[in-house]
DNA sequence: AAATTATTTAACATTTTTGTTCAACAAAAA
DNA sequence: TTTTTGTTGAACAAAAATGTTAAATAATTT
């Protein structure tokens, strides 16, 4: 029939149902309504709830694990740069994916099975691309082009900053709820930048 | 009778509960049972679970409203010196509290009642240190001894790597189960303190 | 056209969770 | 000692949420 349509829109409803709510916050019955169809369609397609979410969650985590290897995939560059562009692509990823961050701390880290996939899974592309970066920013160190410094630790200030970006949002507009949120995160985008840039080496700019 | 002992223990055990697996997540028997107290005894002090909520969320605003105060109390000292004691003093209250962060976010934002208490209760006392901080800066600027900068921005960065610090924390445990949280914590106060340093002056240190 | 698949409705069954009640008893206060 | 307050257990009621079924119909495929 019509490539499942229903099919495709109940998953997508239940992703931003999970997303907004958790597992335990959302309903089964909400998901199939705002999703225009039936309550026993949802269960035609998706036996459980719960395995409608670890549809939902696949797909997330997938998305994850394509993003880490999109973010690194980056060309040849001085690696001052290459930094910057990290920190672009990944405040990027995030606009595309706001509640995503929250998601994945929430529901993904207390299920065994899912901490255990994204070891499994994600964990390995970001430690070579953590491992190349270390060798690239030791070289440029010894050129004196930026100062001695850990990837990870870069990375997780990268990670961060941008993640706090997105994830204090939702406070800023509860505190001024007329805020023009383009202007925010474009704002926090060059902040970070900067702040990076700044970590790396301290004489640029 | 001896000092509501058991109704205390409830509300601890609830805000344990709470805090971990947000309102929908939480179970009032469980709550109940961990708290070493029977069913009937959990409504006999709270109504509802919805009551019981409220009063583990008084408390933890109280709280928050509390820290920011105490963050900010610091003694008259040269401003780099008190945004170190700014950094280390949040990172402290977040080792004291490391899962309120995840819990408001979730939690006390999507309601707009608690939002609003936010807005009326912490908002205004932020304002004020914010104001005096910028203050200072500005001063402290017109010497060279800082650059030029925001002191909302700066509030932001410190919040963001600080409070990062704690989310990552349980990503990381789940991918190196026998890390050593301690020394964890200890460089990583480190690093942001760092981190600020470098953003207020990149020629320190 | 016949068979299959998608879909709805509406009722119903099941399970989970929350909330109530009541009788009994223990502890503390009056 | 009487009264009040705290506490339990066990059963039960009510509500909320999930999951099932069957009959009917529409759409699609064979």
């Amino acid at each position: 029939m019509k490539d499942n349509k229903k099919q495709k829109k109940i998953l997508e409803v239940a992703e931003e149902e999970f997303l907004m709510k958790g597992f335990a916050g959302a309903r089964t019955v909400e998901i199939a309504q705002k999703a225009g169809v039936s309550h026993s369609m949802l269960h035609y397609y998706y036996k459980t709830k719960e395995q409608l979410f670890e549809h939902v969650m696949g797909e997330k985590l997938q998305q994850l694990k394509e993003s880490v290897a999109t973010v690194f995939m980056i060309e040849d560059m001085p690696v001052v740069e290459k930094v910057v562009e990290l920190v672009v692509r990944h405040f990027e990823f995030l606009s595309e994916n706001p509640d995503l961050p929250r998601f994945i701390i929430n529901e993904v880290i207390v299920r065994p099975e899912y901490a255990e996939m994204m070891k499994r899974e994600a964990l390995p592309i970001l430690k070579d691309a953590v491992a190349r970066l270390q060798r690239e920013l030791d070289a440029a160190a010894k050129e004196g082009e930026v100062r001695t410094m850990d990837a990870a630790t870069l990375l997780m200030d990268i990670v961060s900053v941008n993640l706090f970006s997105f994830i204090v949002a939702p406070i800023l507009s509860s505190v001024k709820p007329d805020m023009d949120f383009q202007a925010y995160y474009h704002a926090r985008c060059q902040e970070n930048v900067q702040l990076i840039l700044n970590r790396i080496n301290p004489d640029i700019k």
